[in-house]
DNA sequence: ATGTCGTGGACGCCACGA
């Protein structure tokens, strides 16, 4: 089976160019990050006529996650138990947004994340993202613990750095998000609950990014992130037989800003 | 100087988020 993970930034923007990929890496999983649109607004048909079934939350033009998946799309859930929300006014009560879904394809539990930005070390949203992150970690590895034969792919956009040797210039980033301690310690500690990157042994780095932001050139100039994962649990990384970045994705007019992720498993 | 994108609102540009 072959399993990818890829942060579209606007799944309607690049529908054509999604199912292309799709169709040409012969991809049976494909969990989506940055839909930007609401449910009613995702191009559903499209997929399902190249026979993906489609599981989304999308609550405005912000955040959105998918799964699409031509091997089965069970158990789909919205969020994880402990997902916090988010509200910048304190008055409000803080509202869920459309950061997670789950489902089960061909026996593999998929999550589709969309790990909150941080925006600012001091900024509300940083605090936001090291809770969220603490809660789907325990989460993670209560659903581990509970069937450790289950093999669980945490999928997505993390925007977190884990080393130095995942952004391009390790100065540059210096009292910025993505790159701070706590957040690589909230990172990390996935791993201490026996959830693992399985791409990084069939991409080392220095150098080997997912992400290049819009501005500056920084896709020409190699100047990108390592920020999307697929952690999986014990009995997933087991059976990852291959794994790679796809960086041509990235070239061209009409690219996302990420590139896609994909992980190849013997099931 | 976010110099690029994508979104929605009430436009024909602005605000927002990344």
């Amino acid at each position: 089976m072959r399993l990818a993970t890829w942060n579209v930034n606007s799944v309607r923007a690049r529908t054509d160019r999604i199912l292309d990929w799709l169709q040409r890496t012969d991809t049976d999983v494909l969990a989506m990050q940055e839909t930007k649109c609401k449910d009613e607004q995702f191009p559903y048909e499209r997929f399902e006529e190249l026979g993906y079934r489609v599981a989304h939350v999308g609550l405005s033009q912000w955040n959105g996650v998918a799964i699409a998946s031509r091997v089965g799309l069970d158990d789909v859930q919205i969020g994880f138990e402990d997902q916090p929300g988010f509200s910048k006014d304190p008055e409000v009560d803080p509202a869920l947004e459309a950061r997670a879904i789950g489902a089960t394809c061909a026996g593999v539990r998929v999550w589709s994340l969309y790990v909150p930005n941080g925006r600012d070390l001091n900024d509300p949203h940083y605090t936001y993202k090291l809770d969220w992150l603490a809660k789907l970690r325990a989460d993670a590895h209560a659903w581990a613990t509970a069937a450790p034969e289950q093999p669980i792919a945490l999928v997505g956009d993390w925007n977190v750095a884990p080393t130095d040797d995942d952004v391009w210039d390790p100065a540059f980033f210096e009292g910025k998000t993505h790159t701070s301690q706590p957040e690589r310690d909230a990172f990390h500690a996935f791993t201490e609950v026996g959830y693992t990157d399985v791409v990084r042994p069939h991409a080392p780095g220095p150098g080997v990014y997912t992400y290049w932001d819009y501005t500056q050139l920084r896709f020409p100039k190699k100047q990108g992130m390592r920020i999307d994962f697929v952690l999986g649990s014990p009995a997933f990384a087991a059976r990852v037989t291959g794994a790679e970045i796809d960086r041509n994705e990235r070239k061209g007019k009409g690219a996302s800003d990420h590139a896609p992720v994909i992980v190849d498993l013997d099931l």
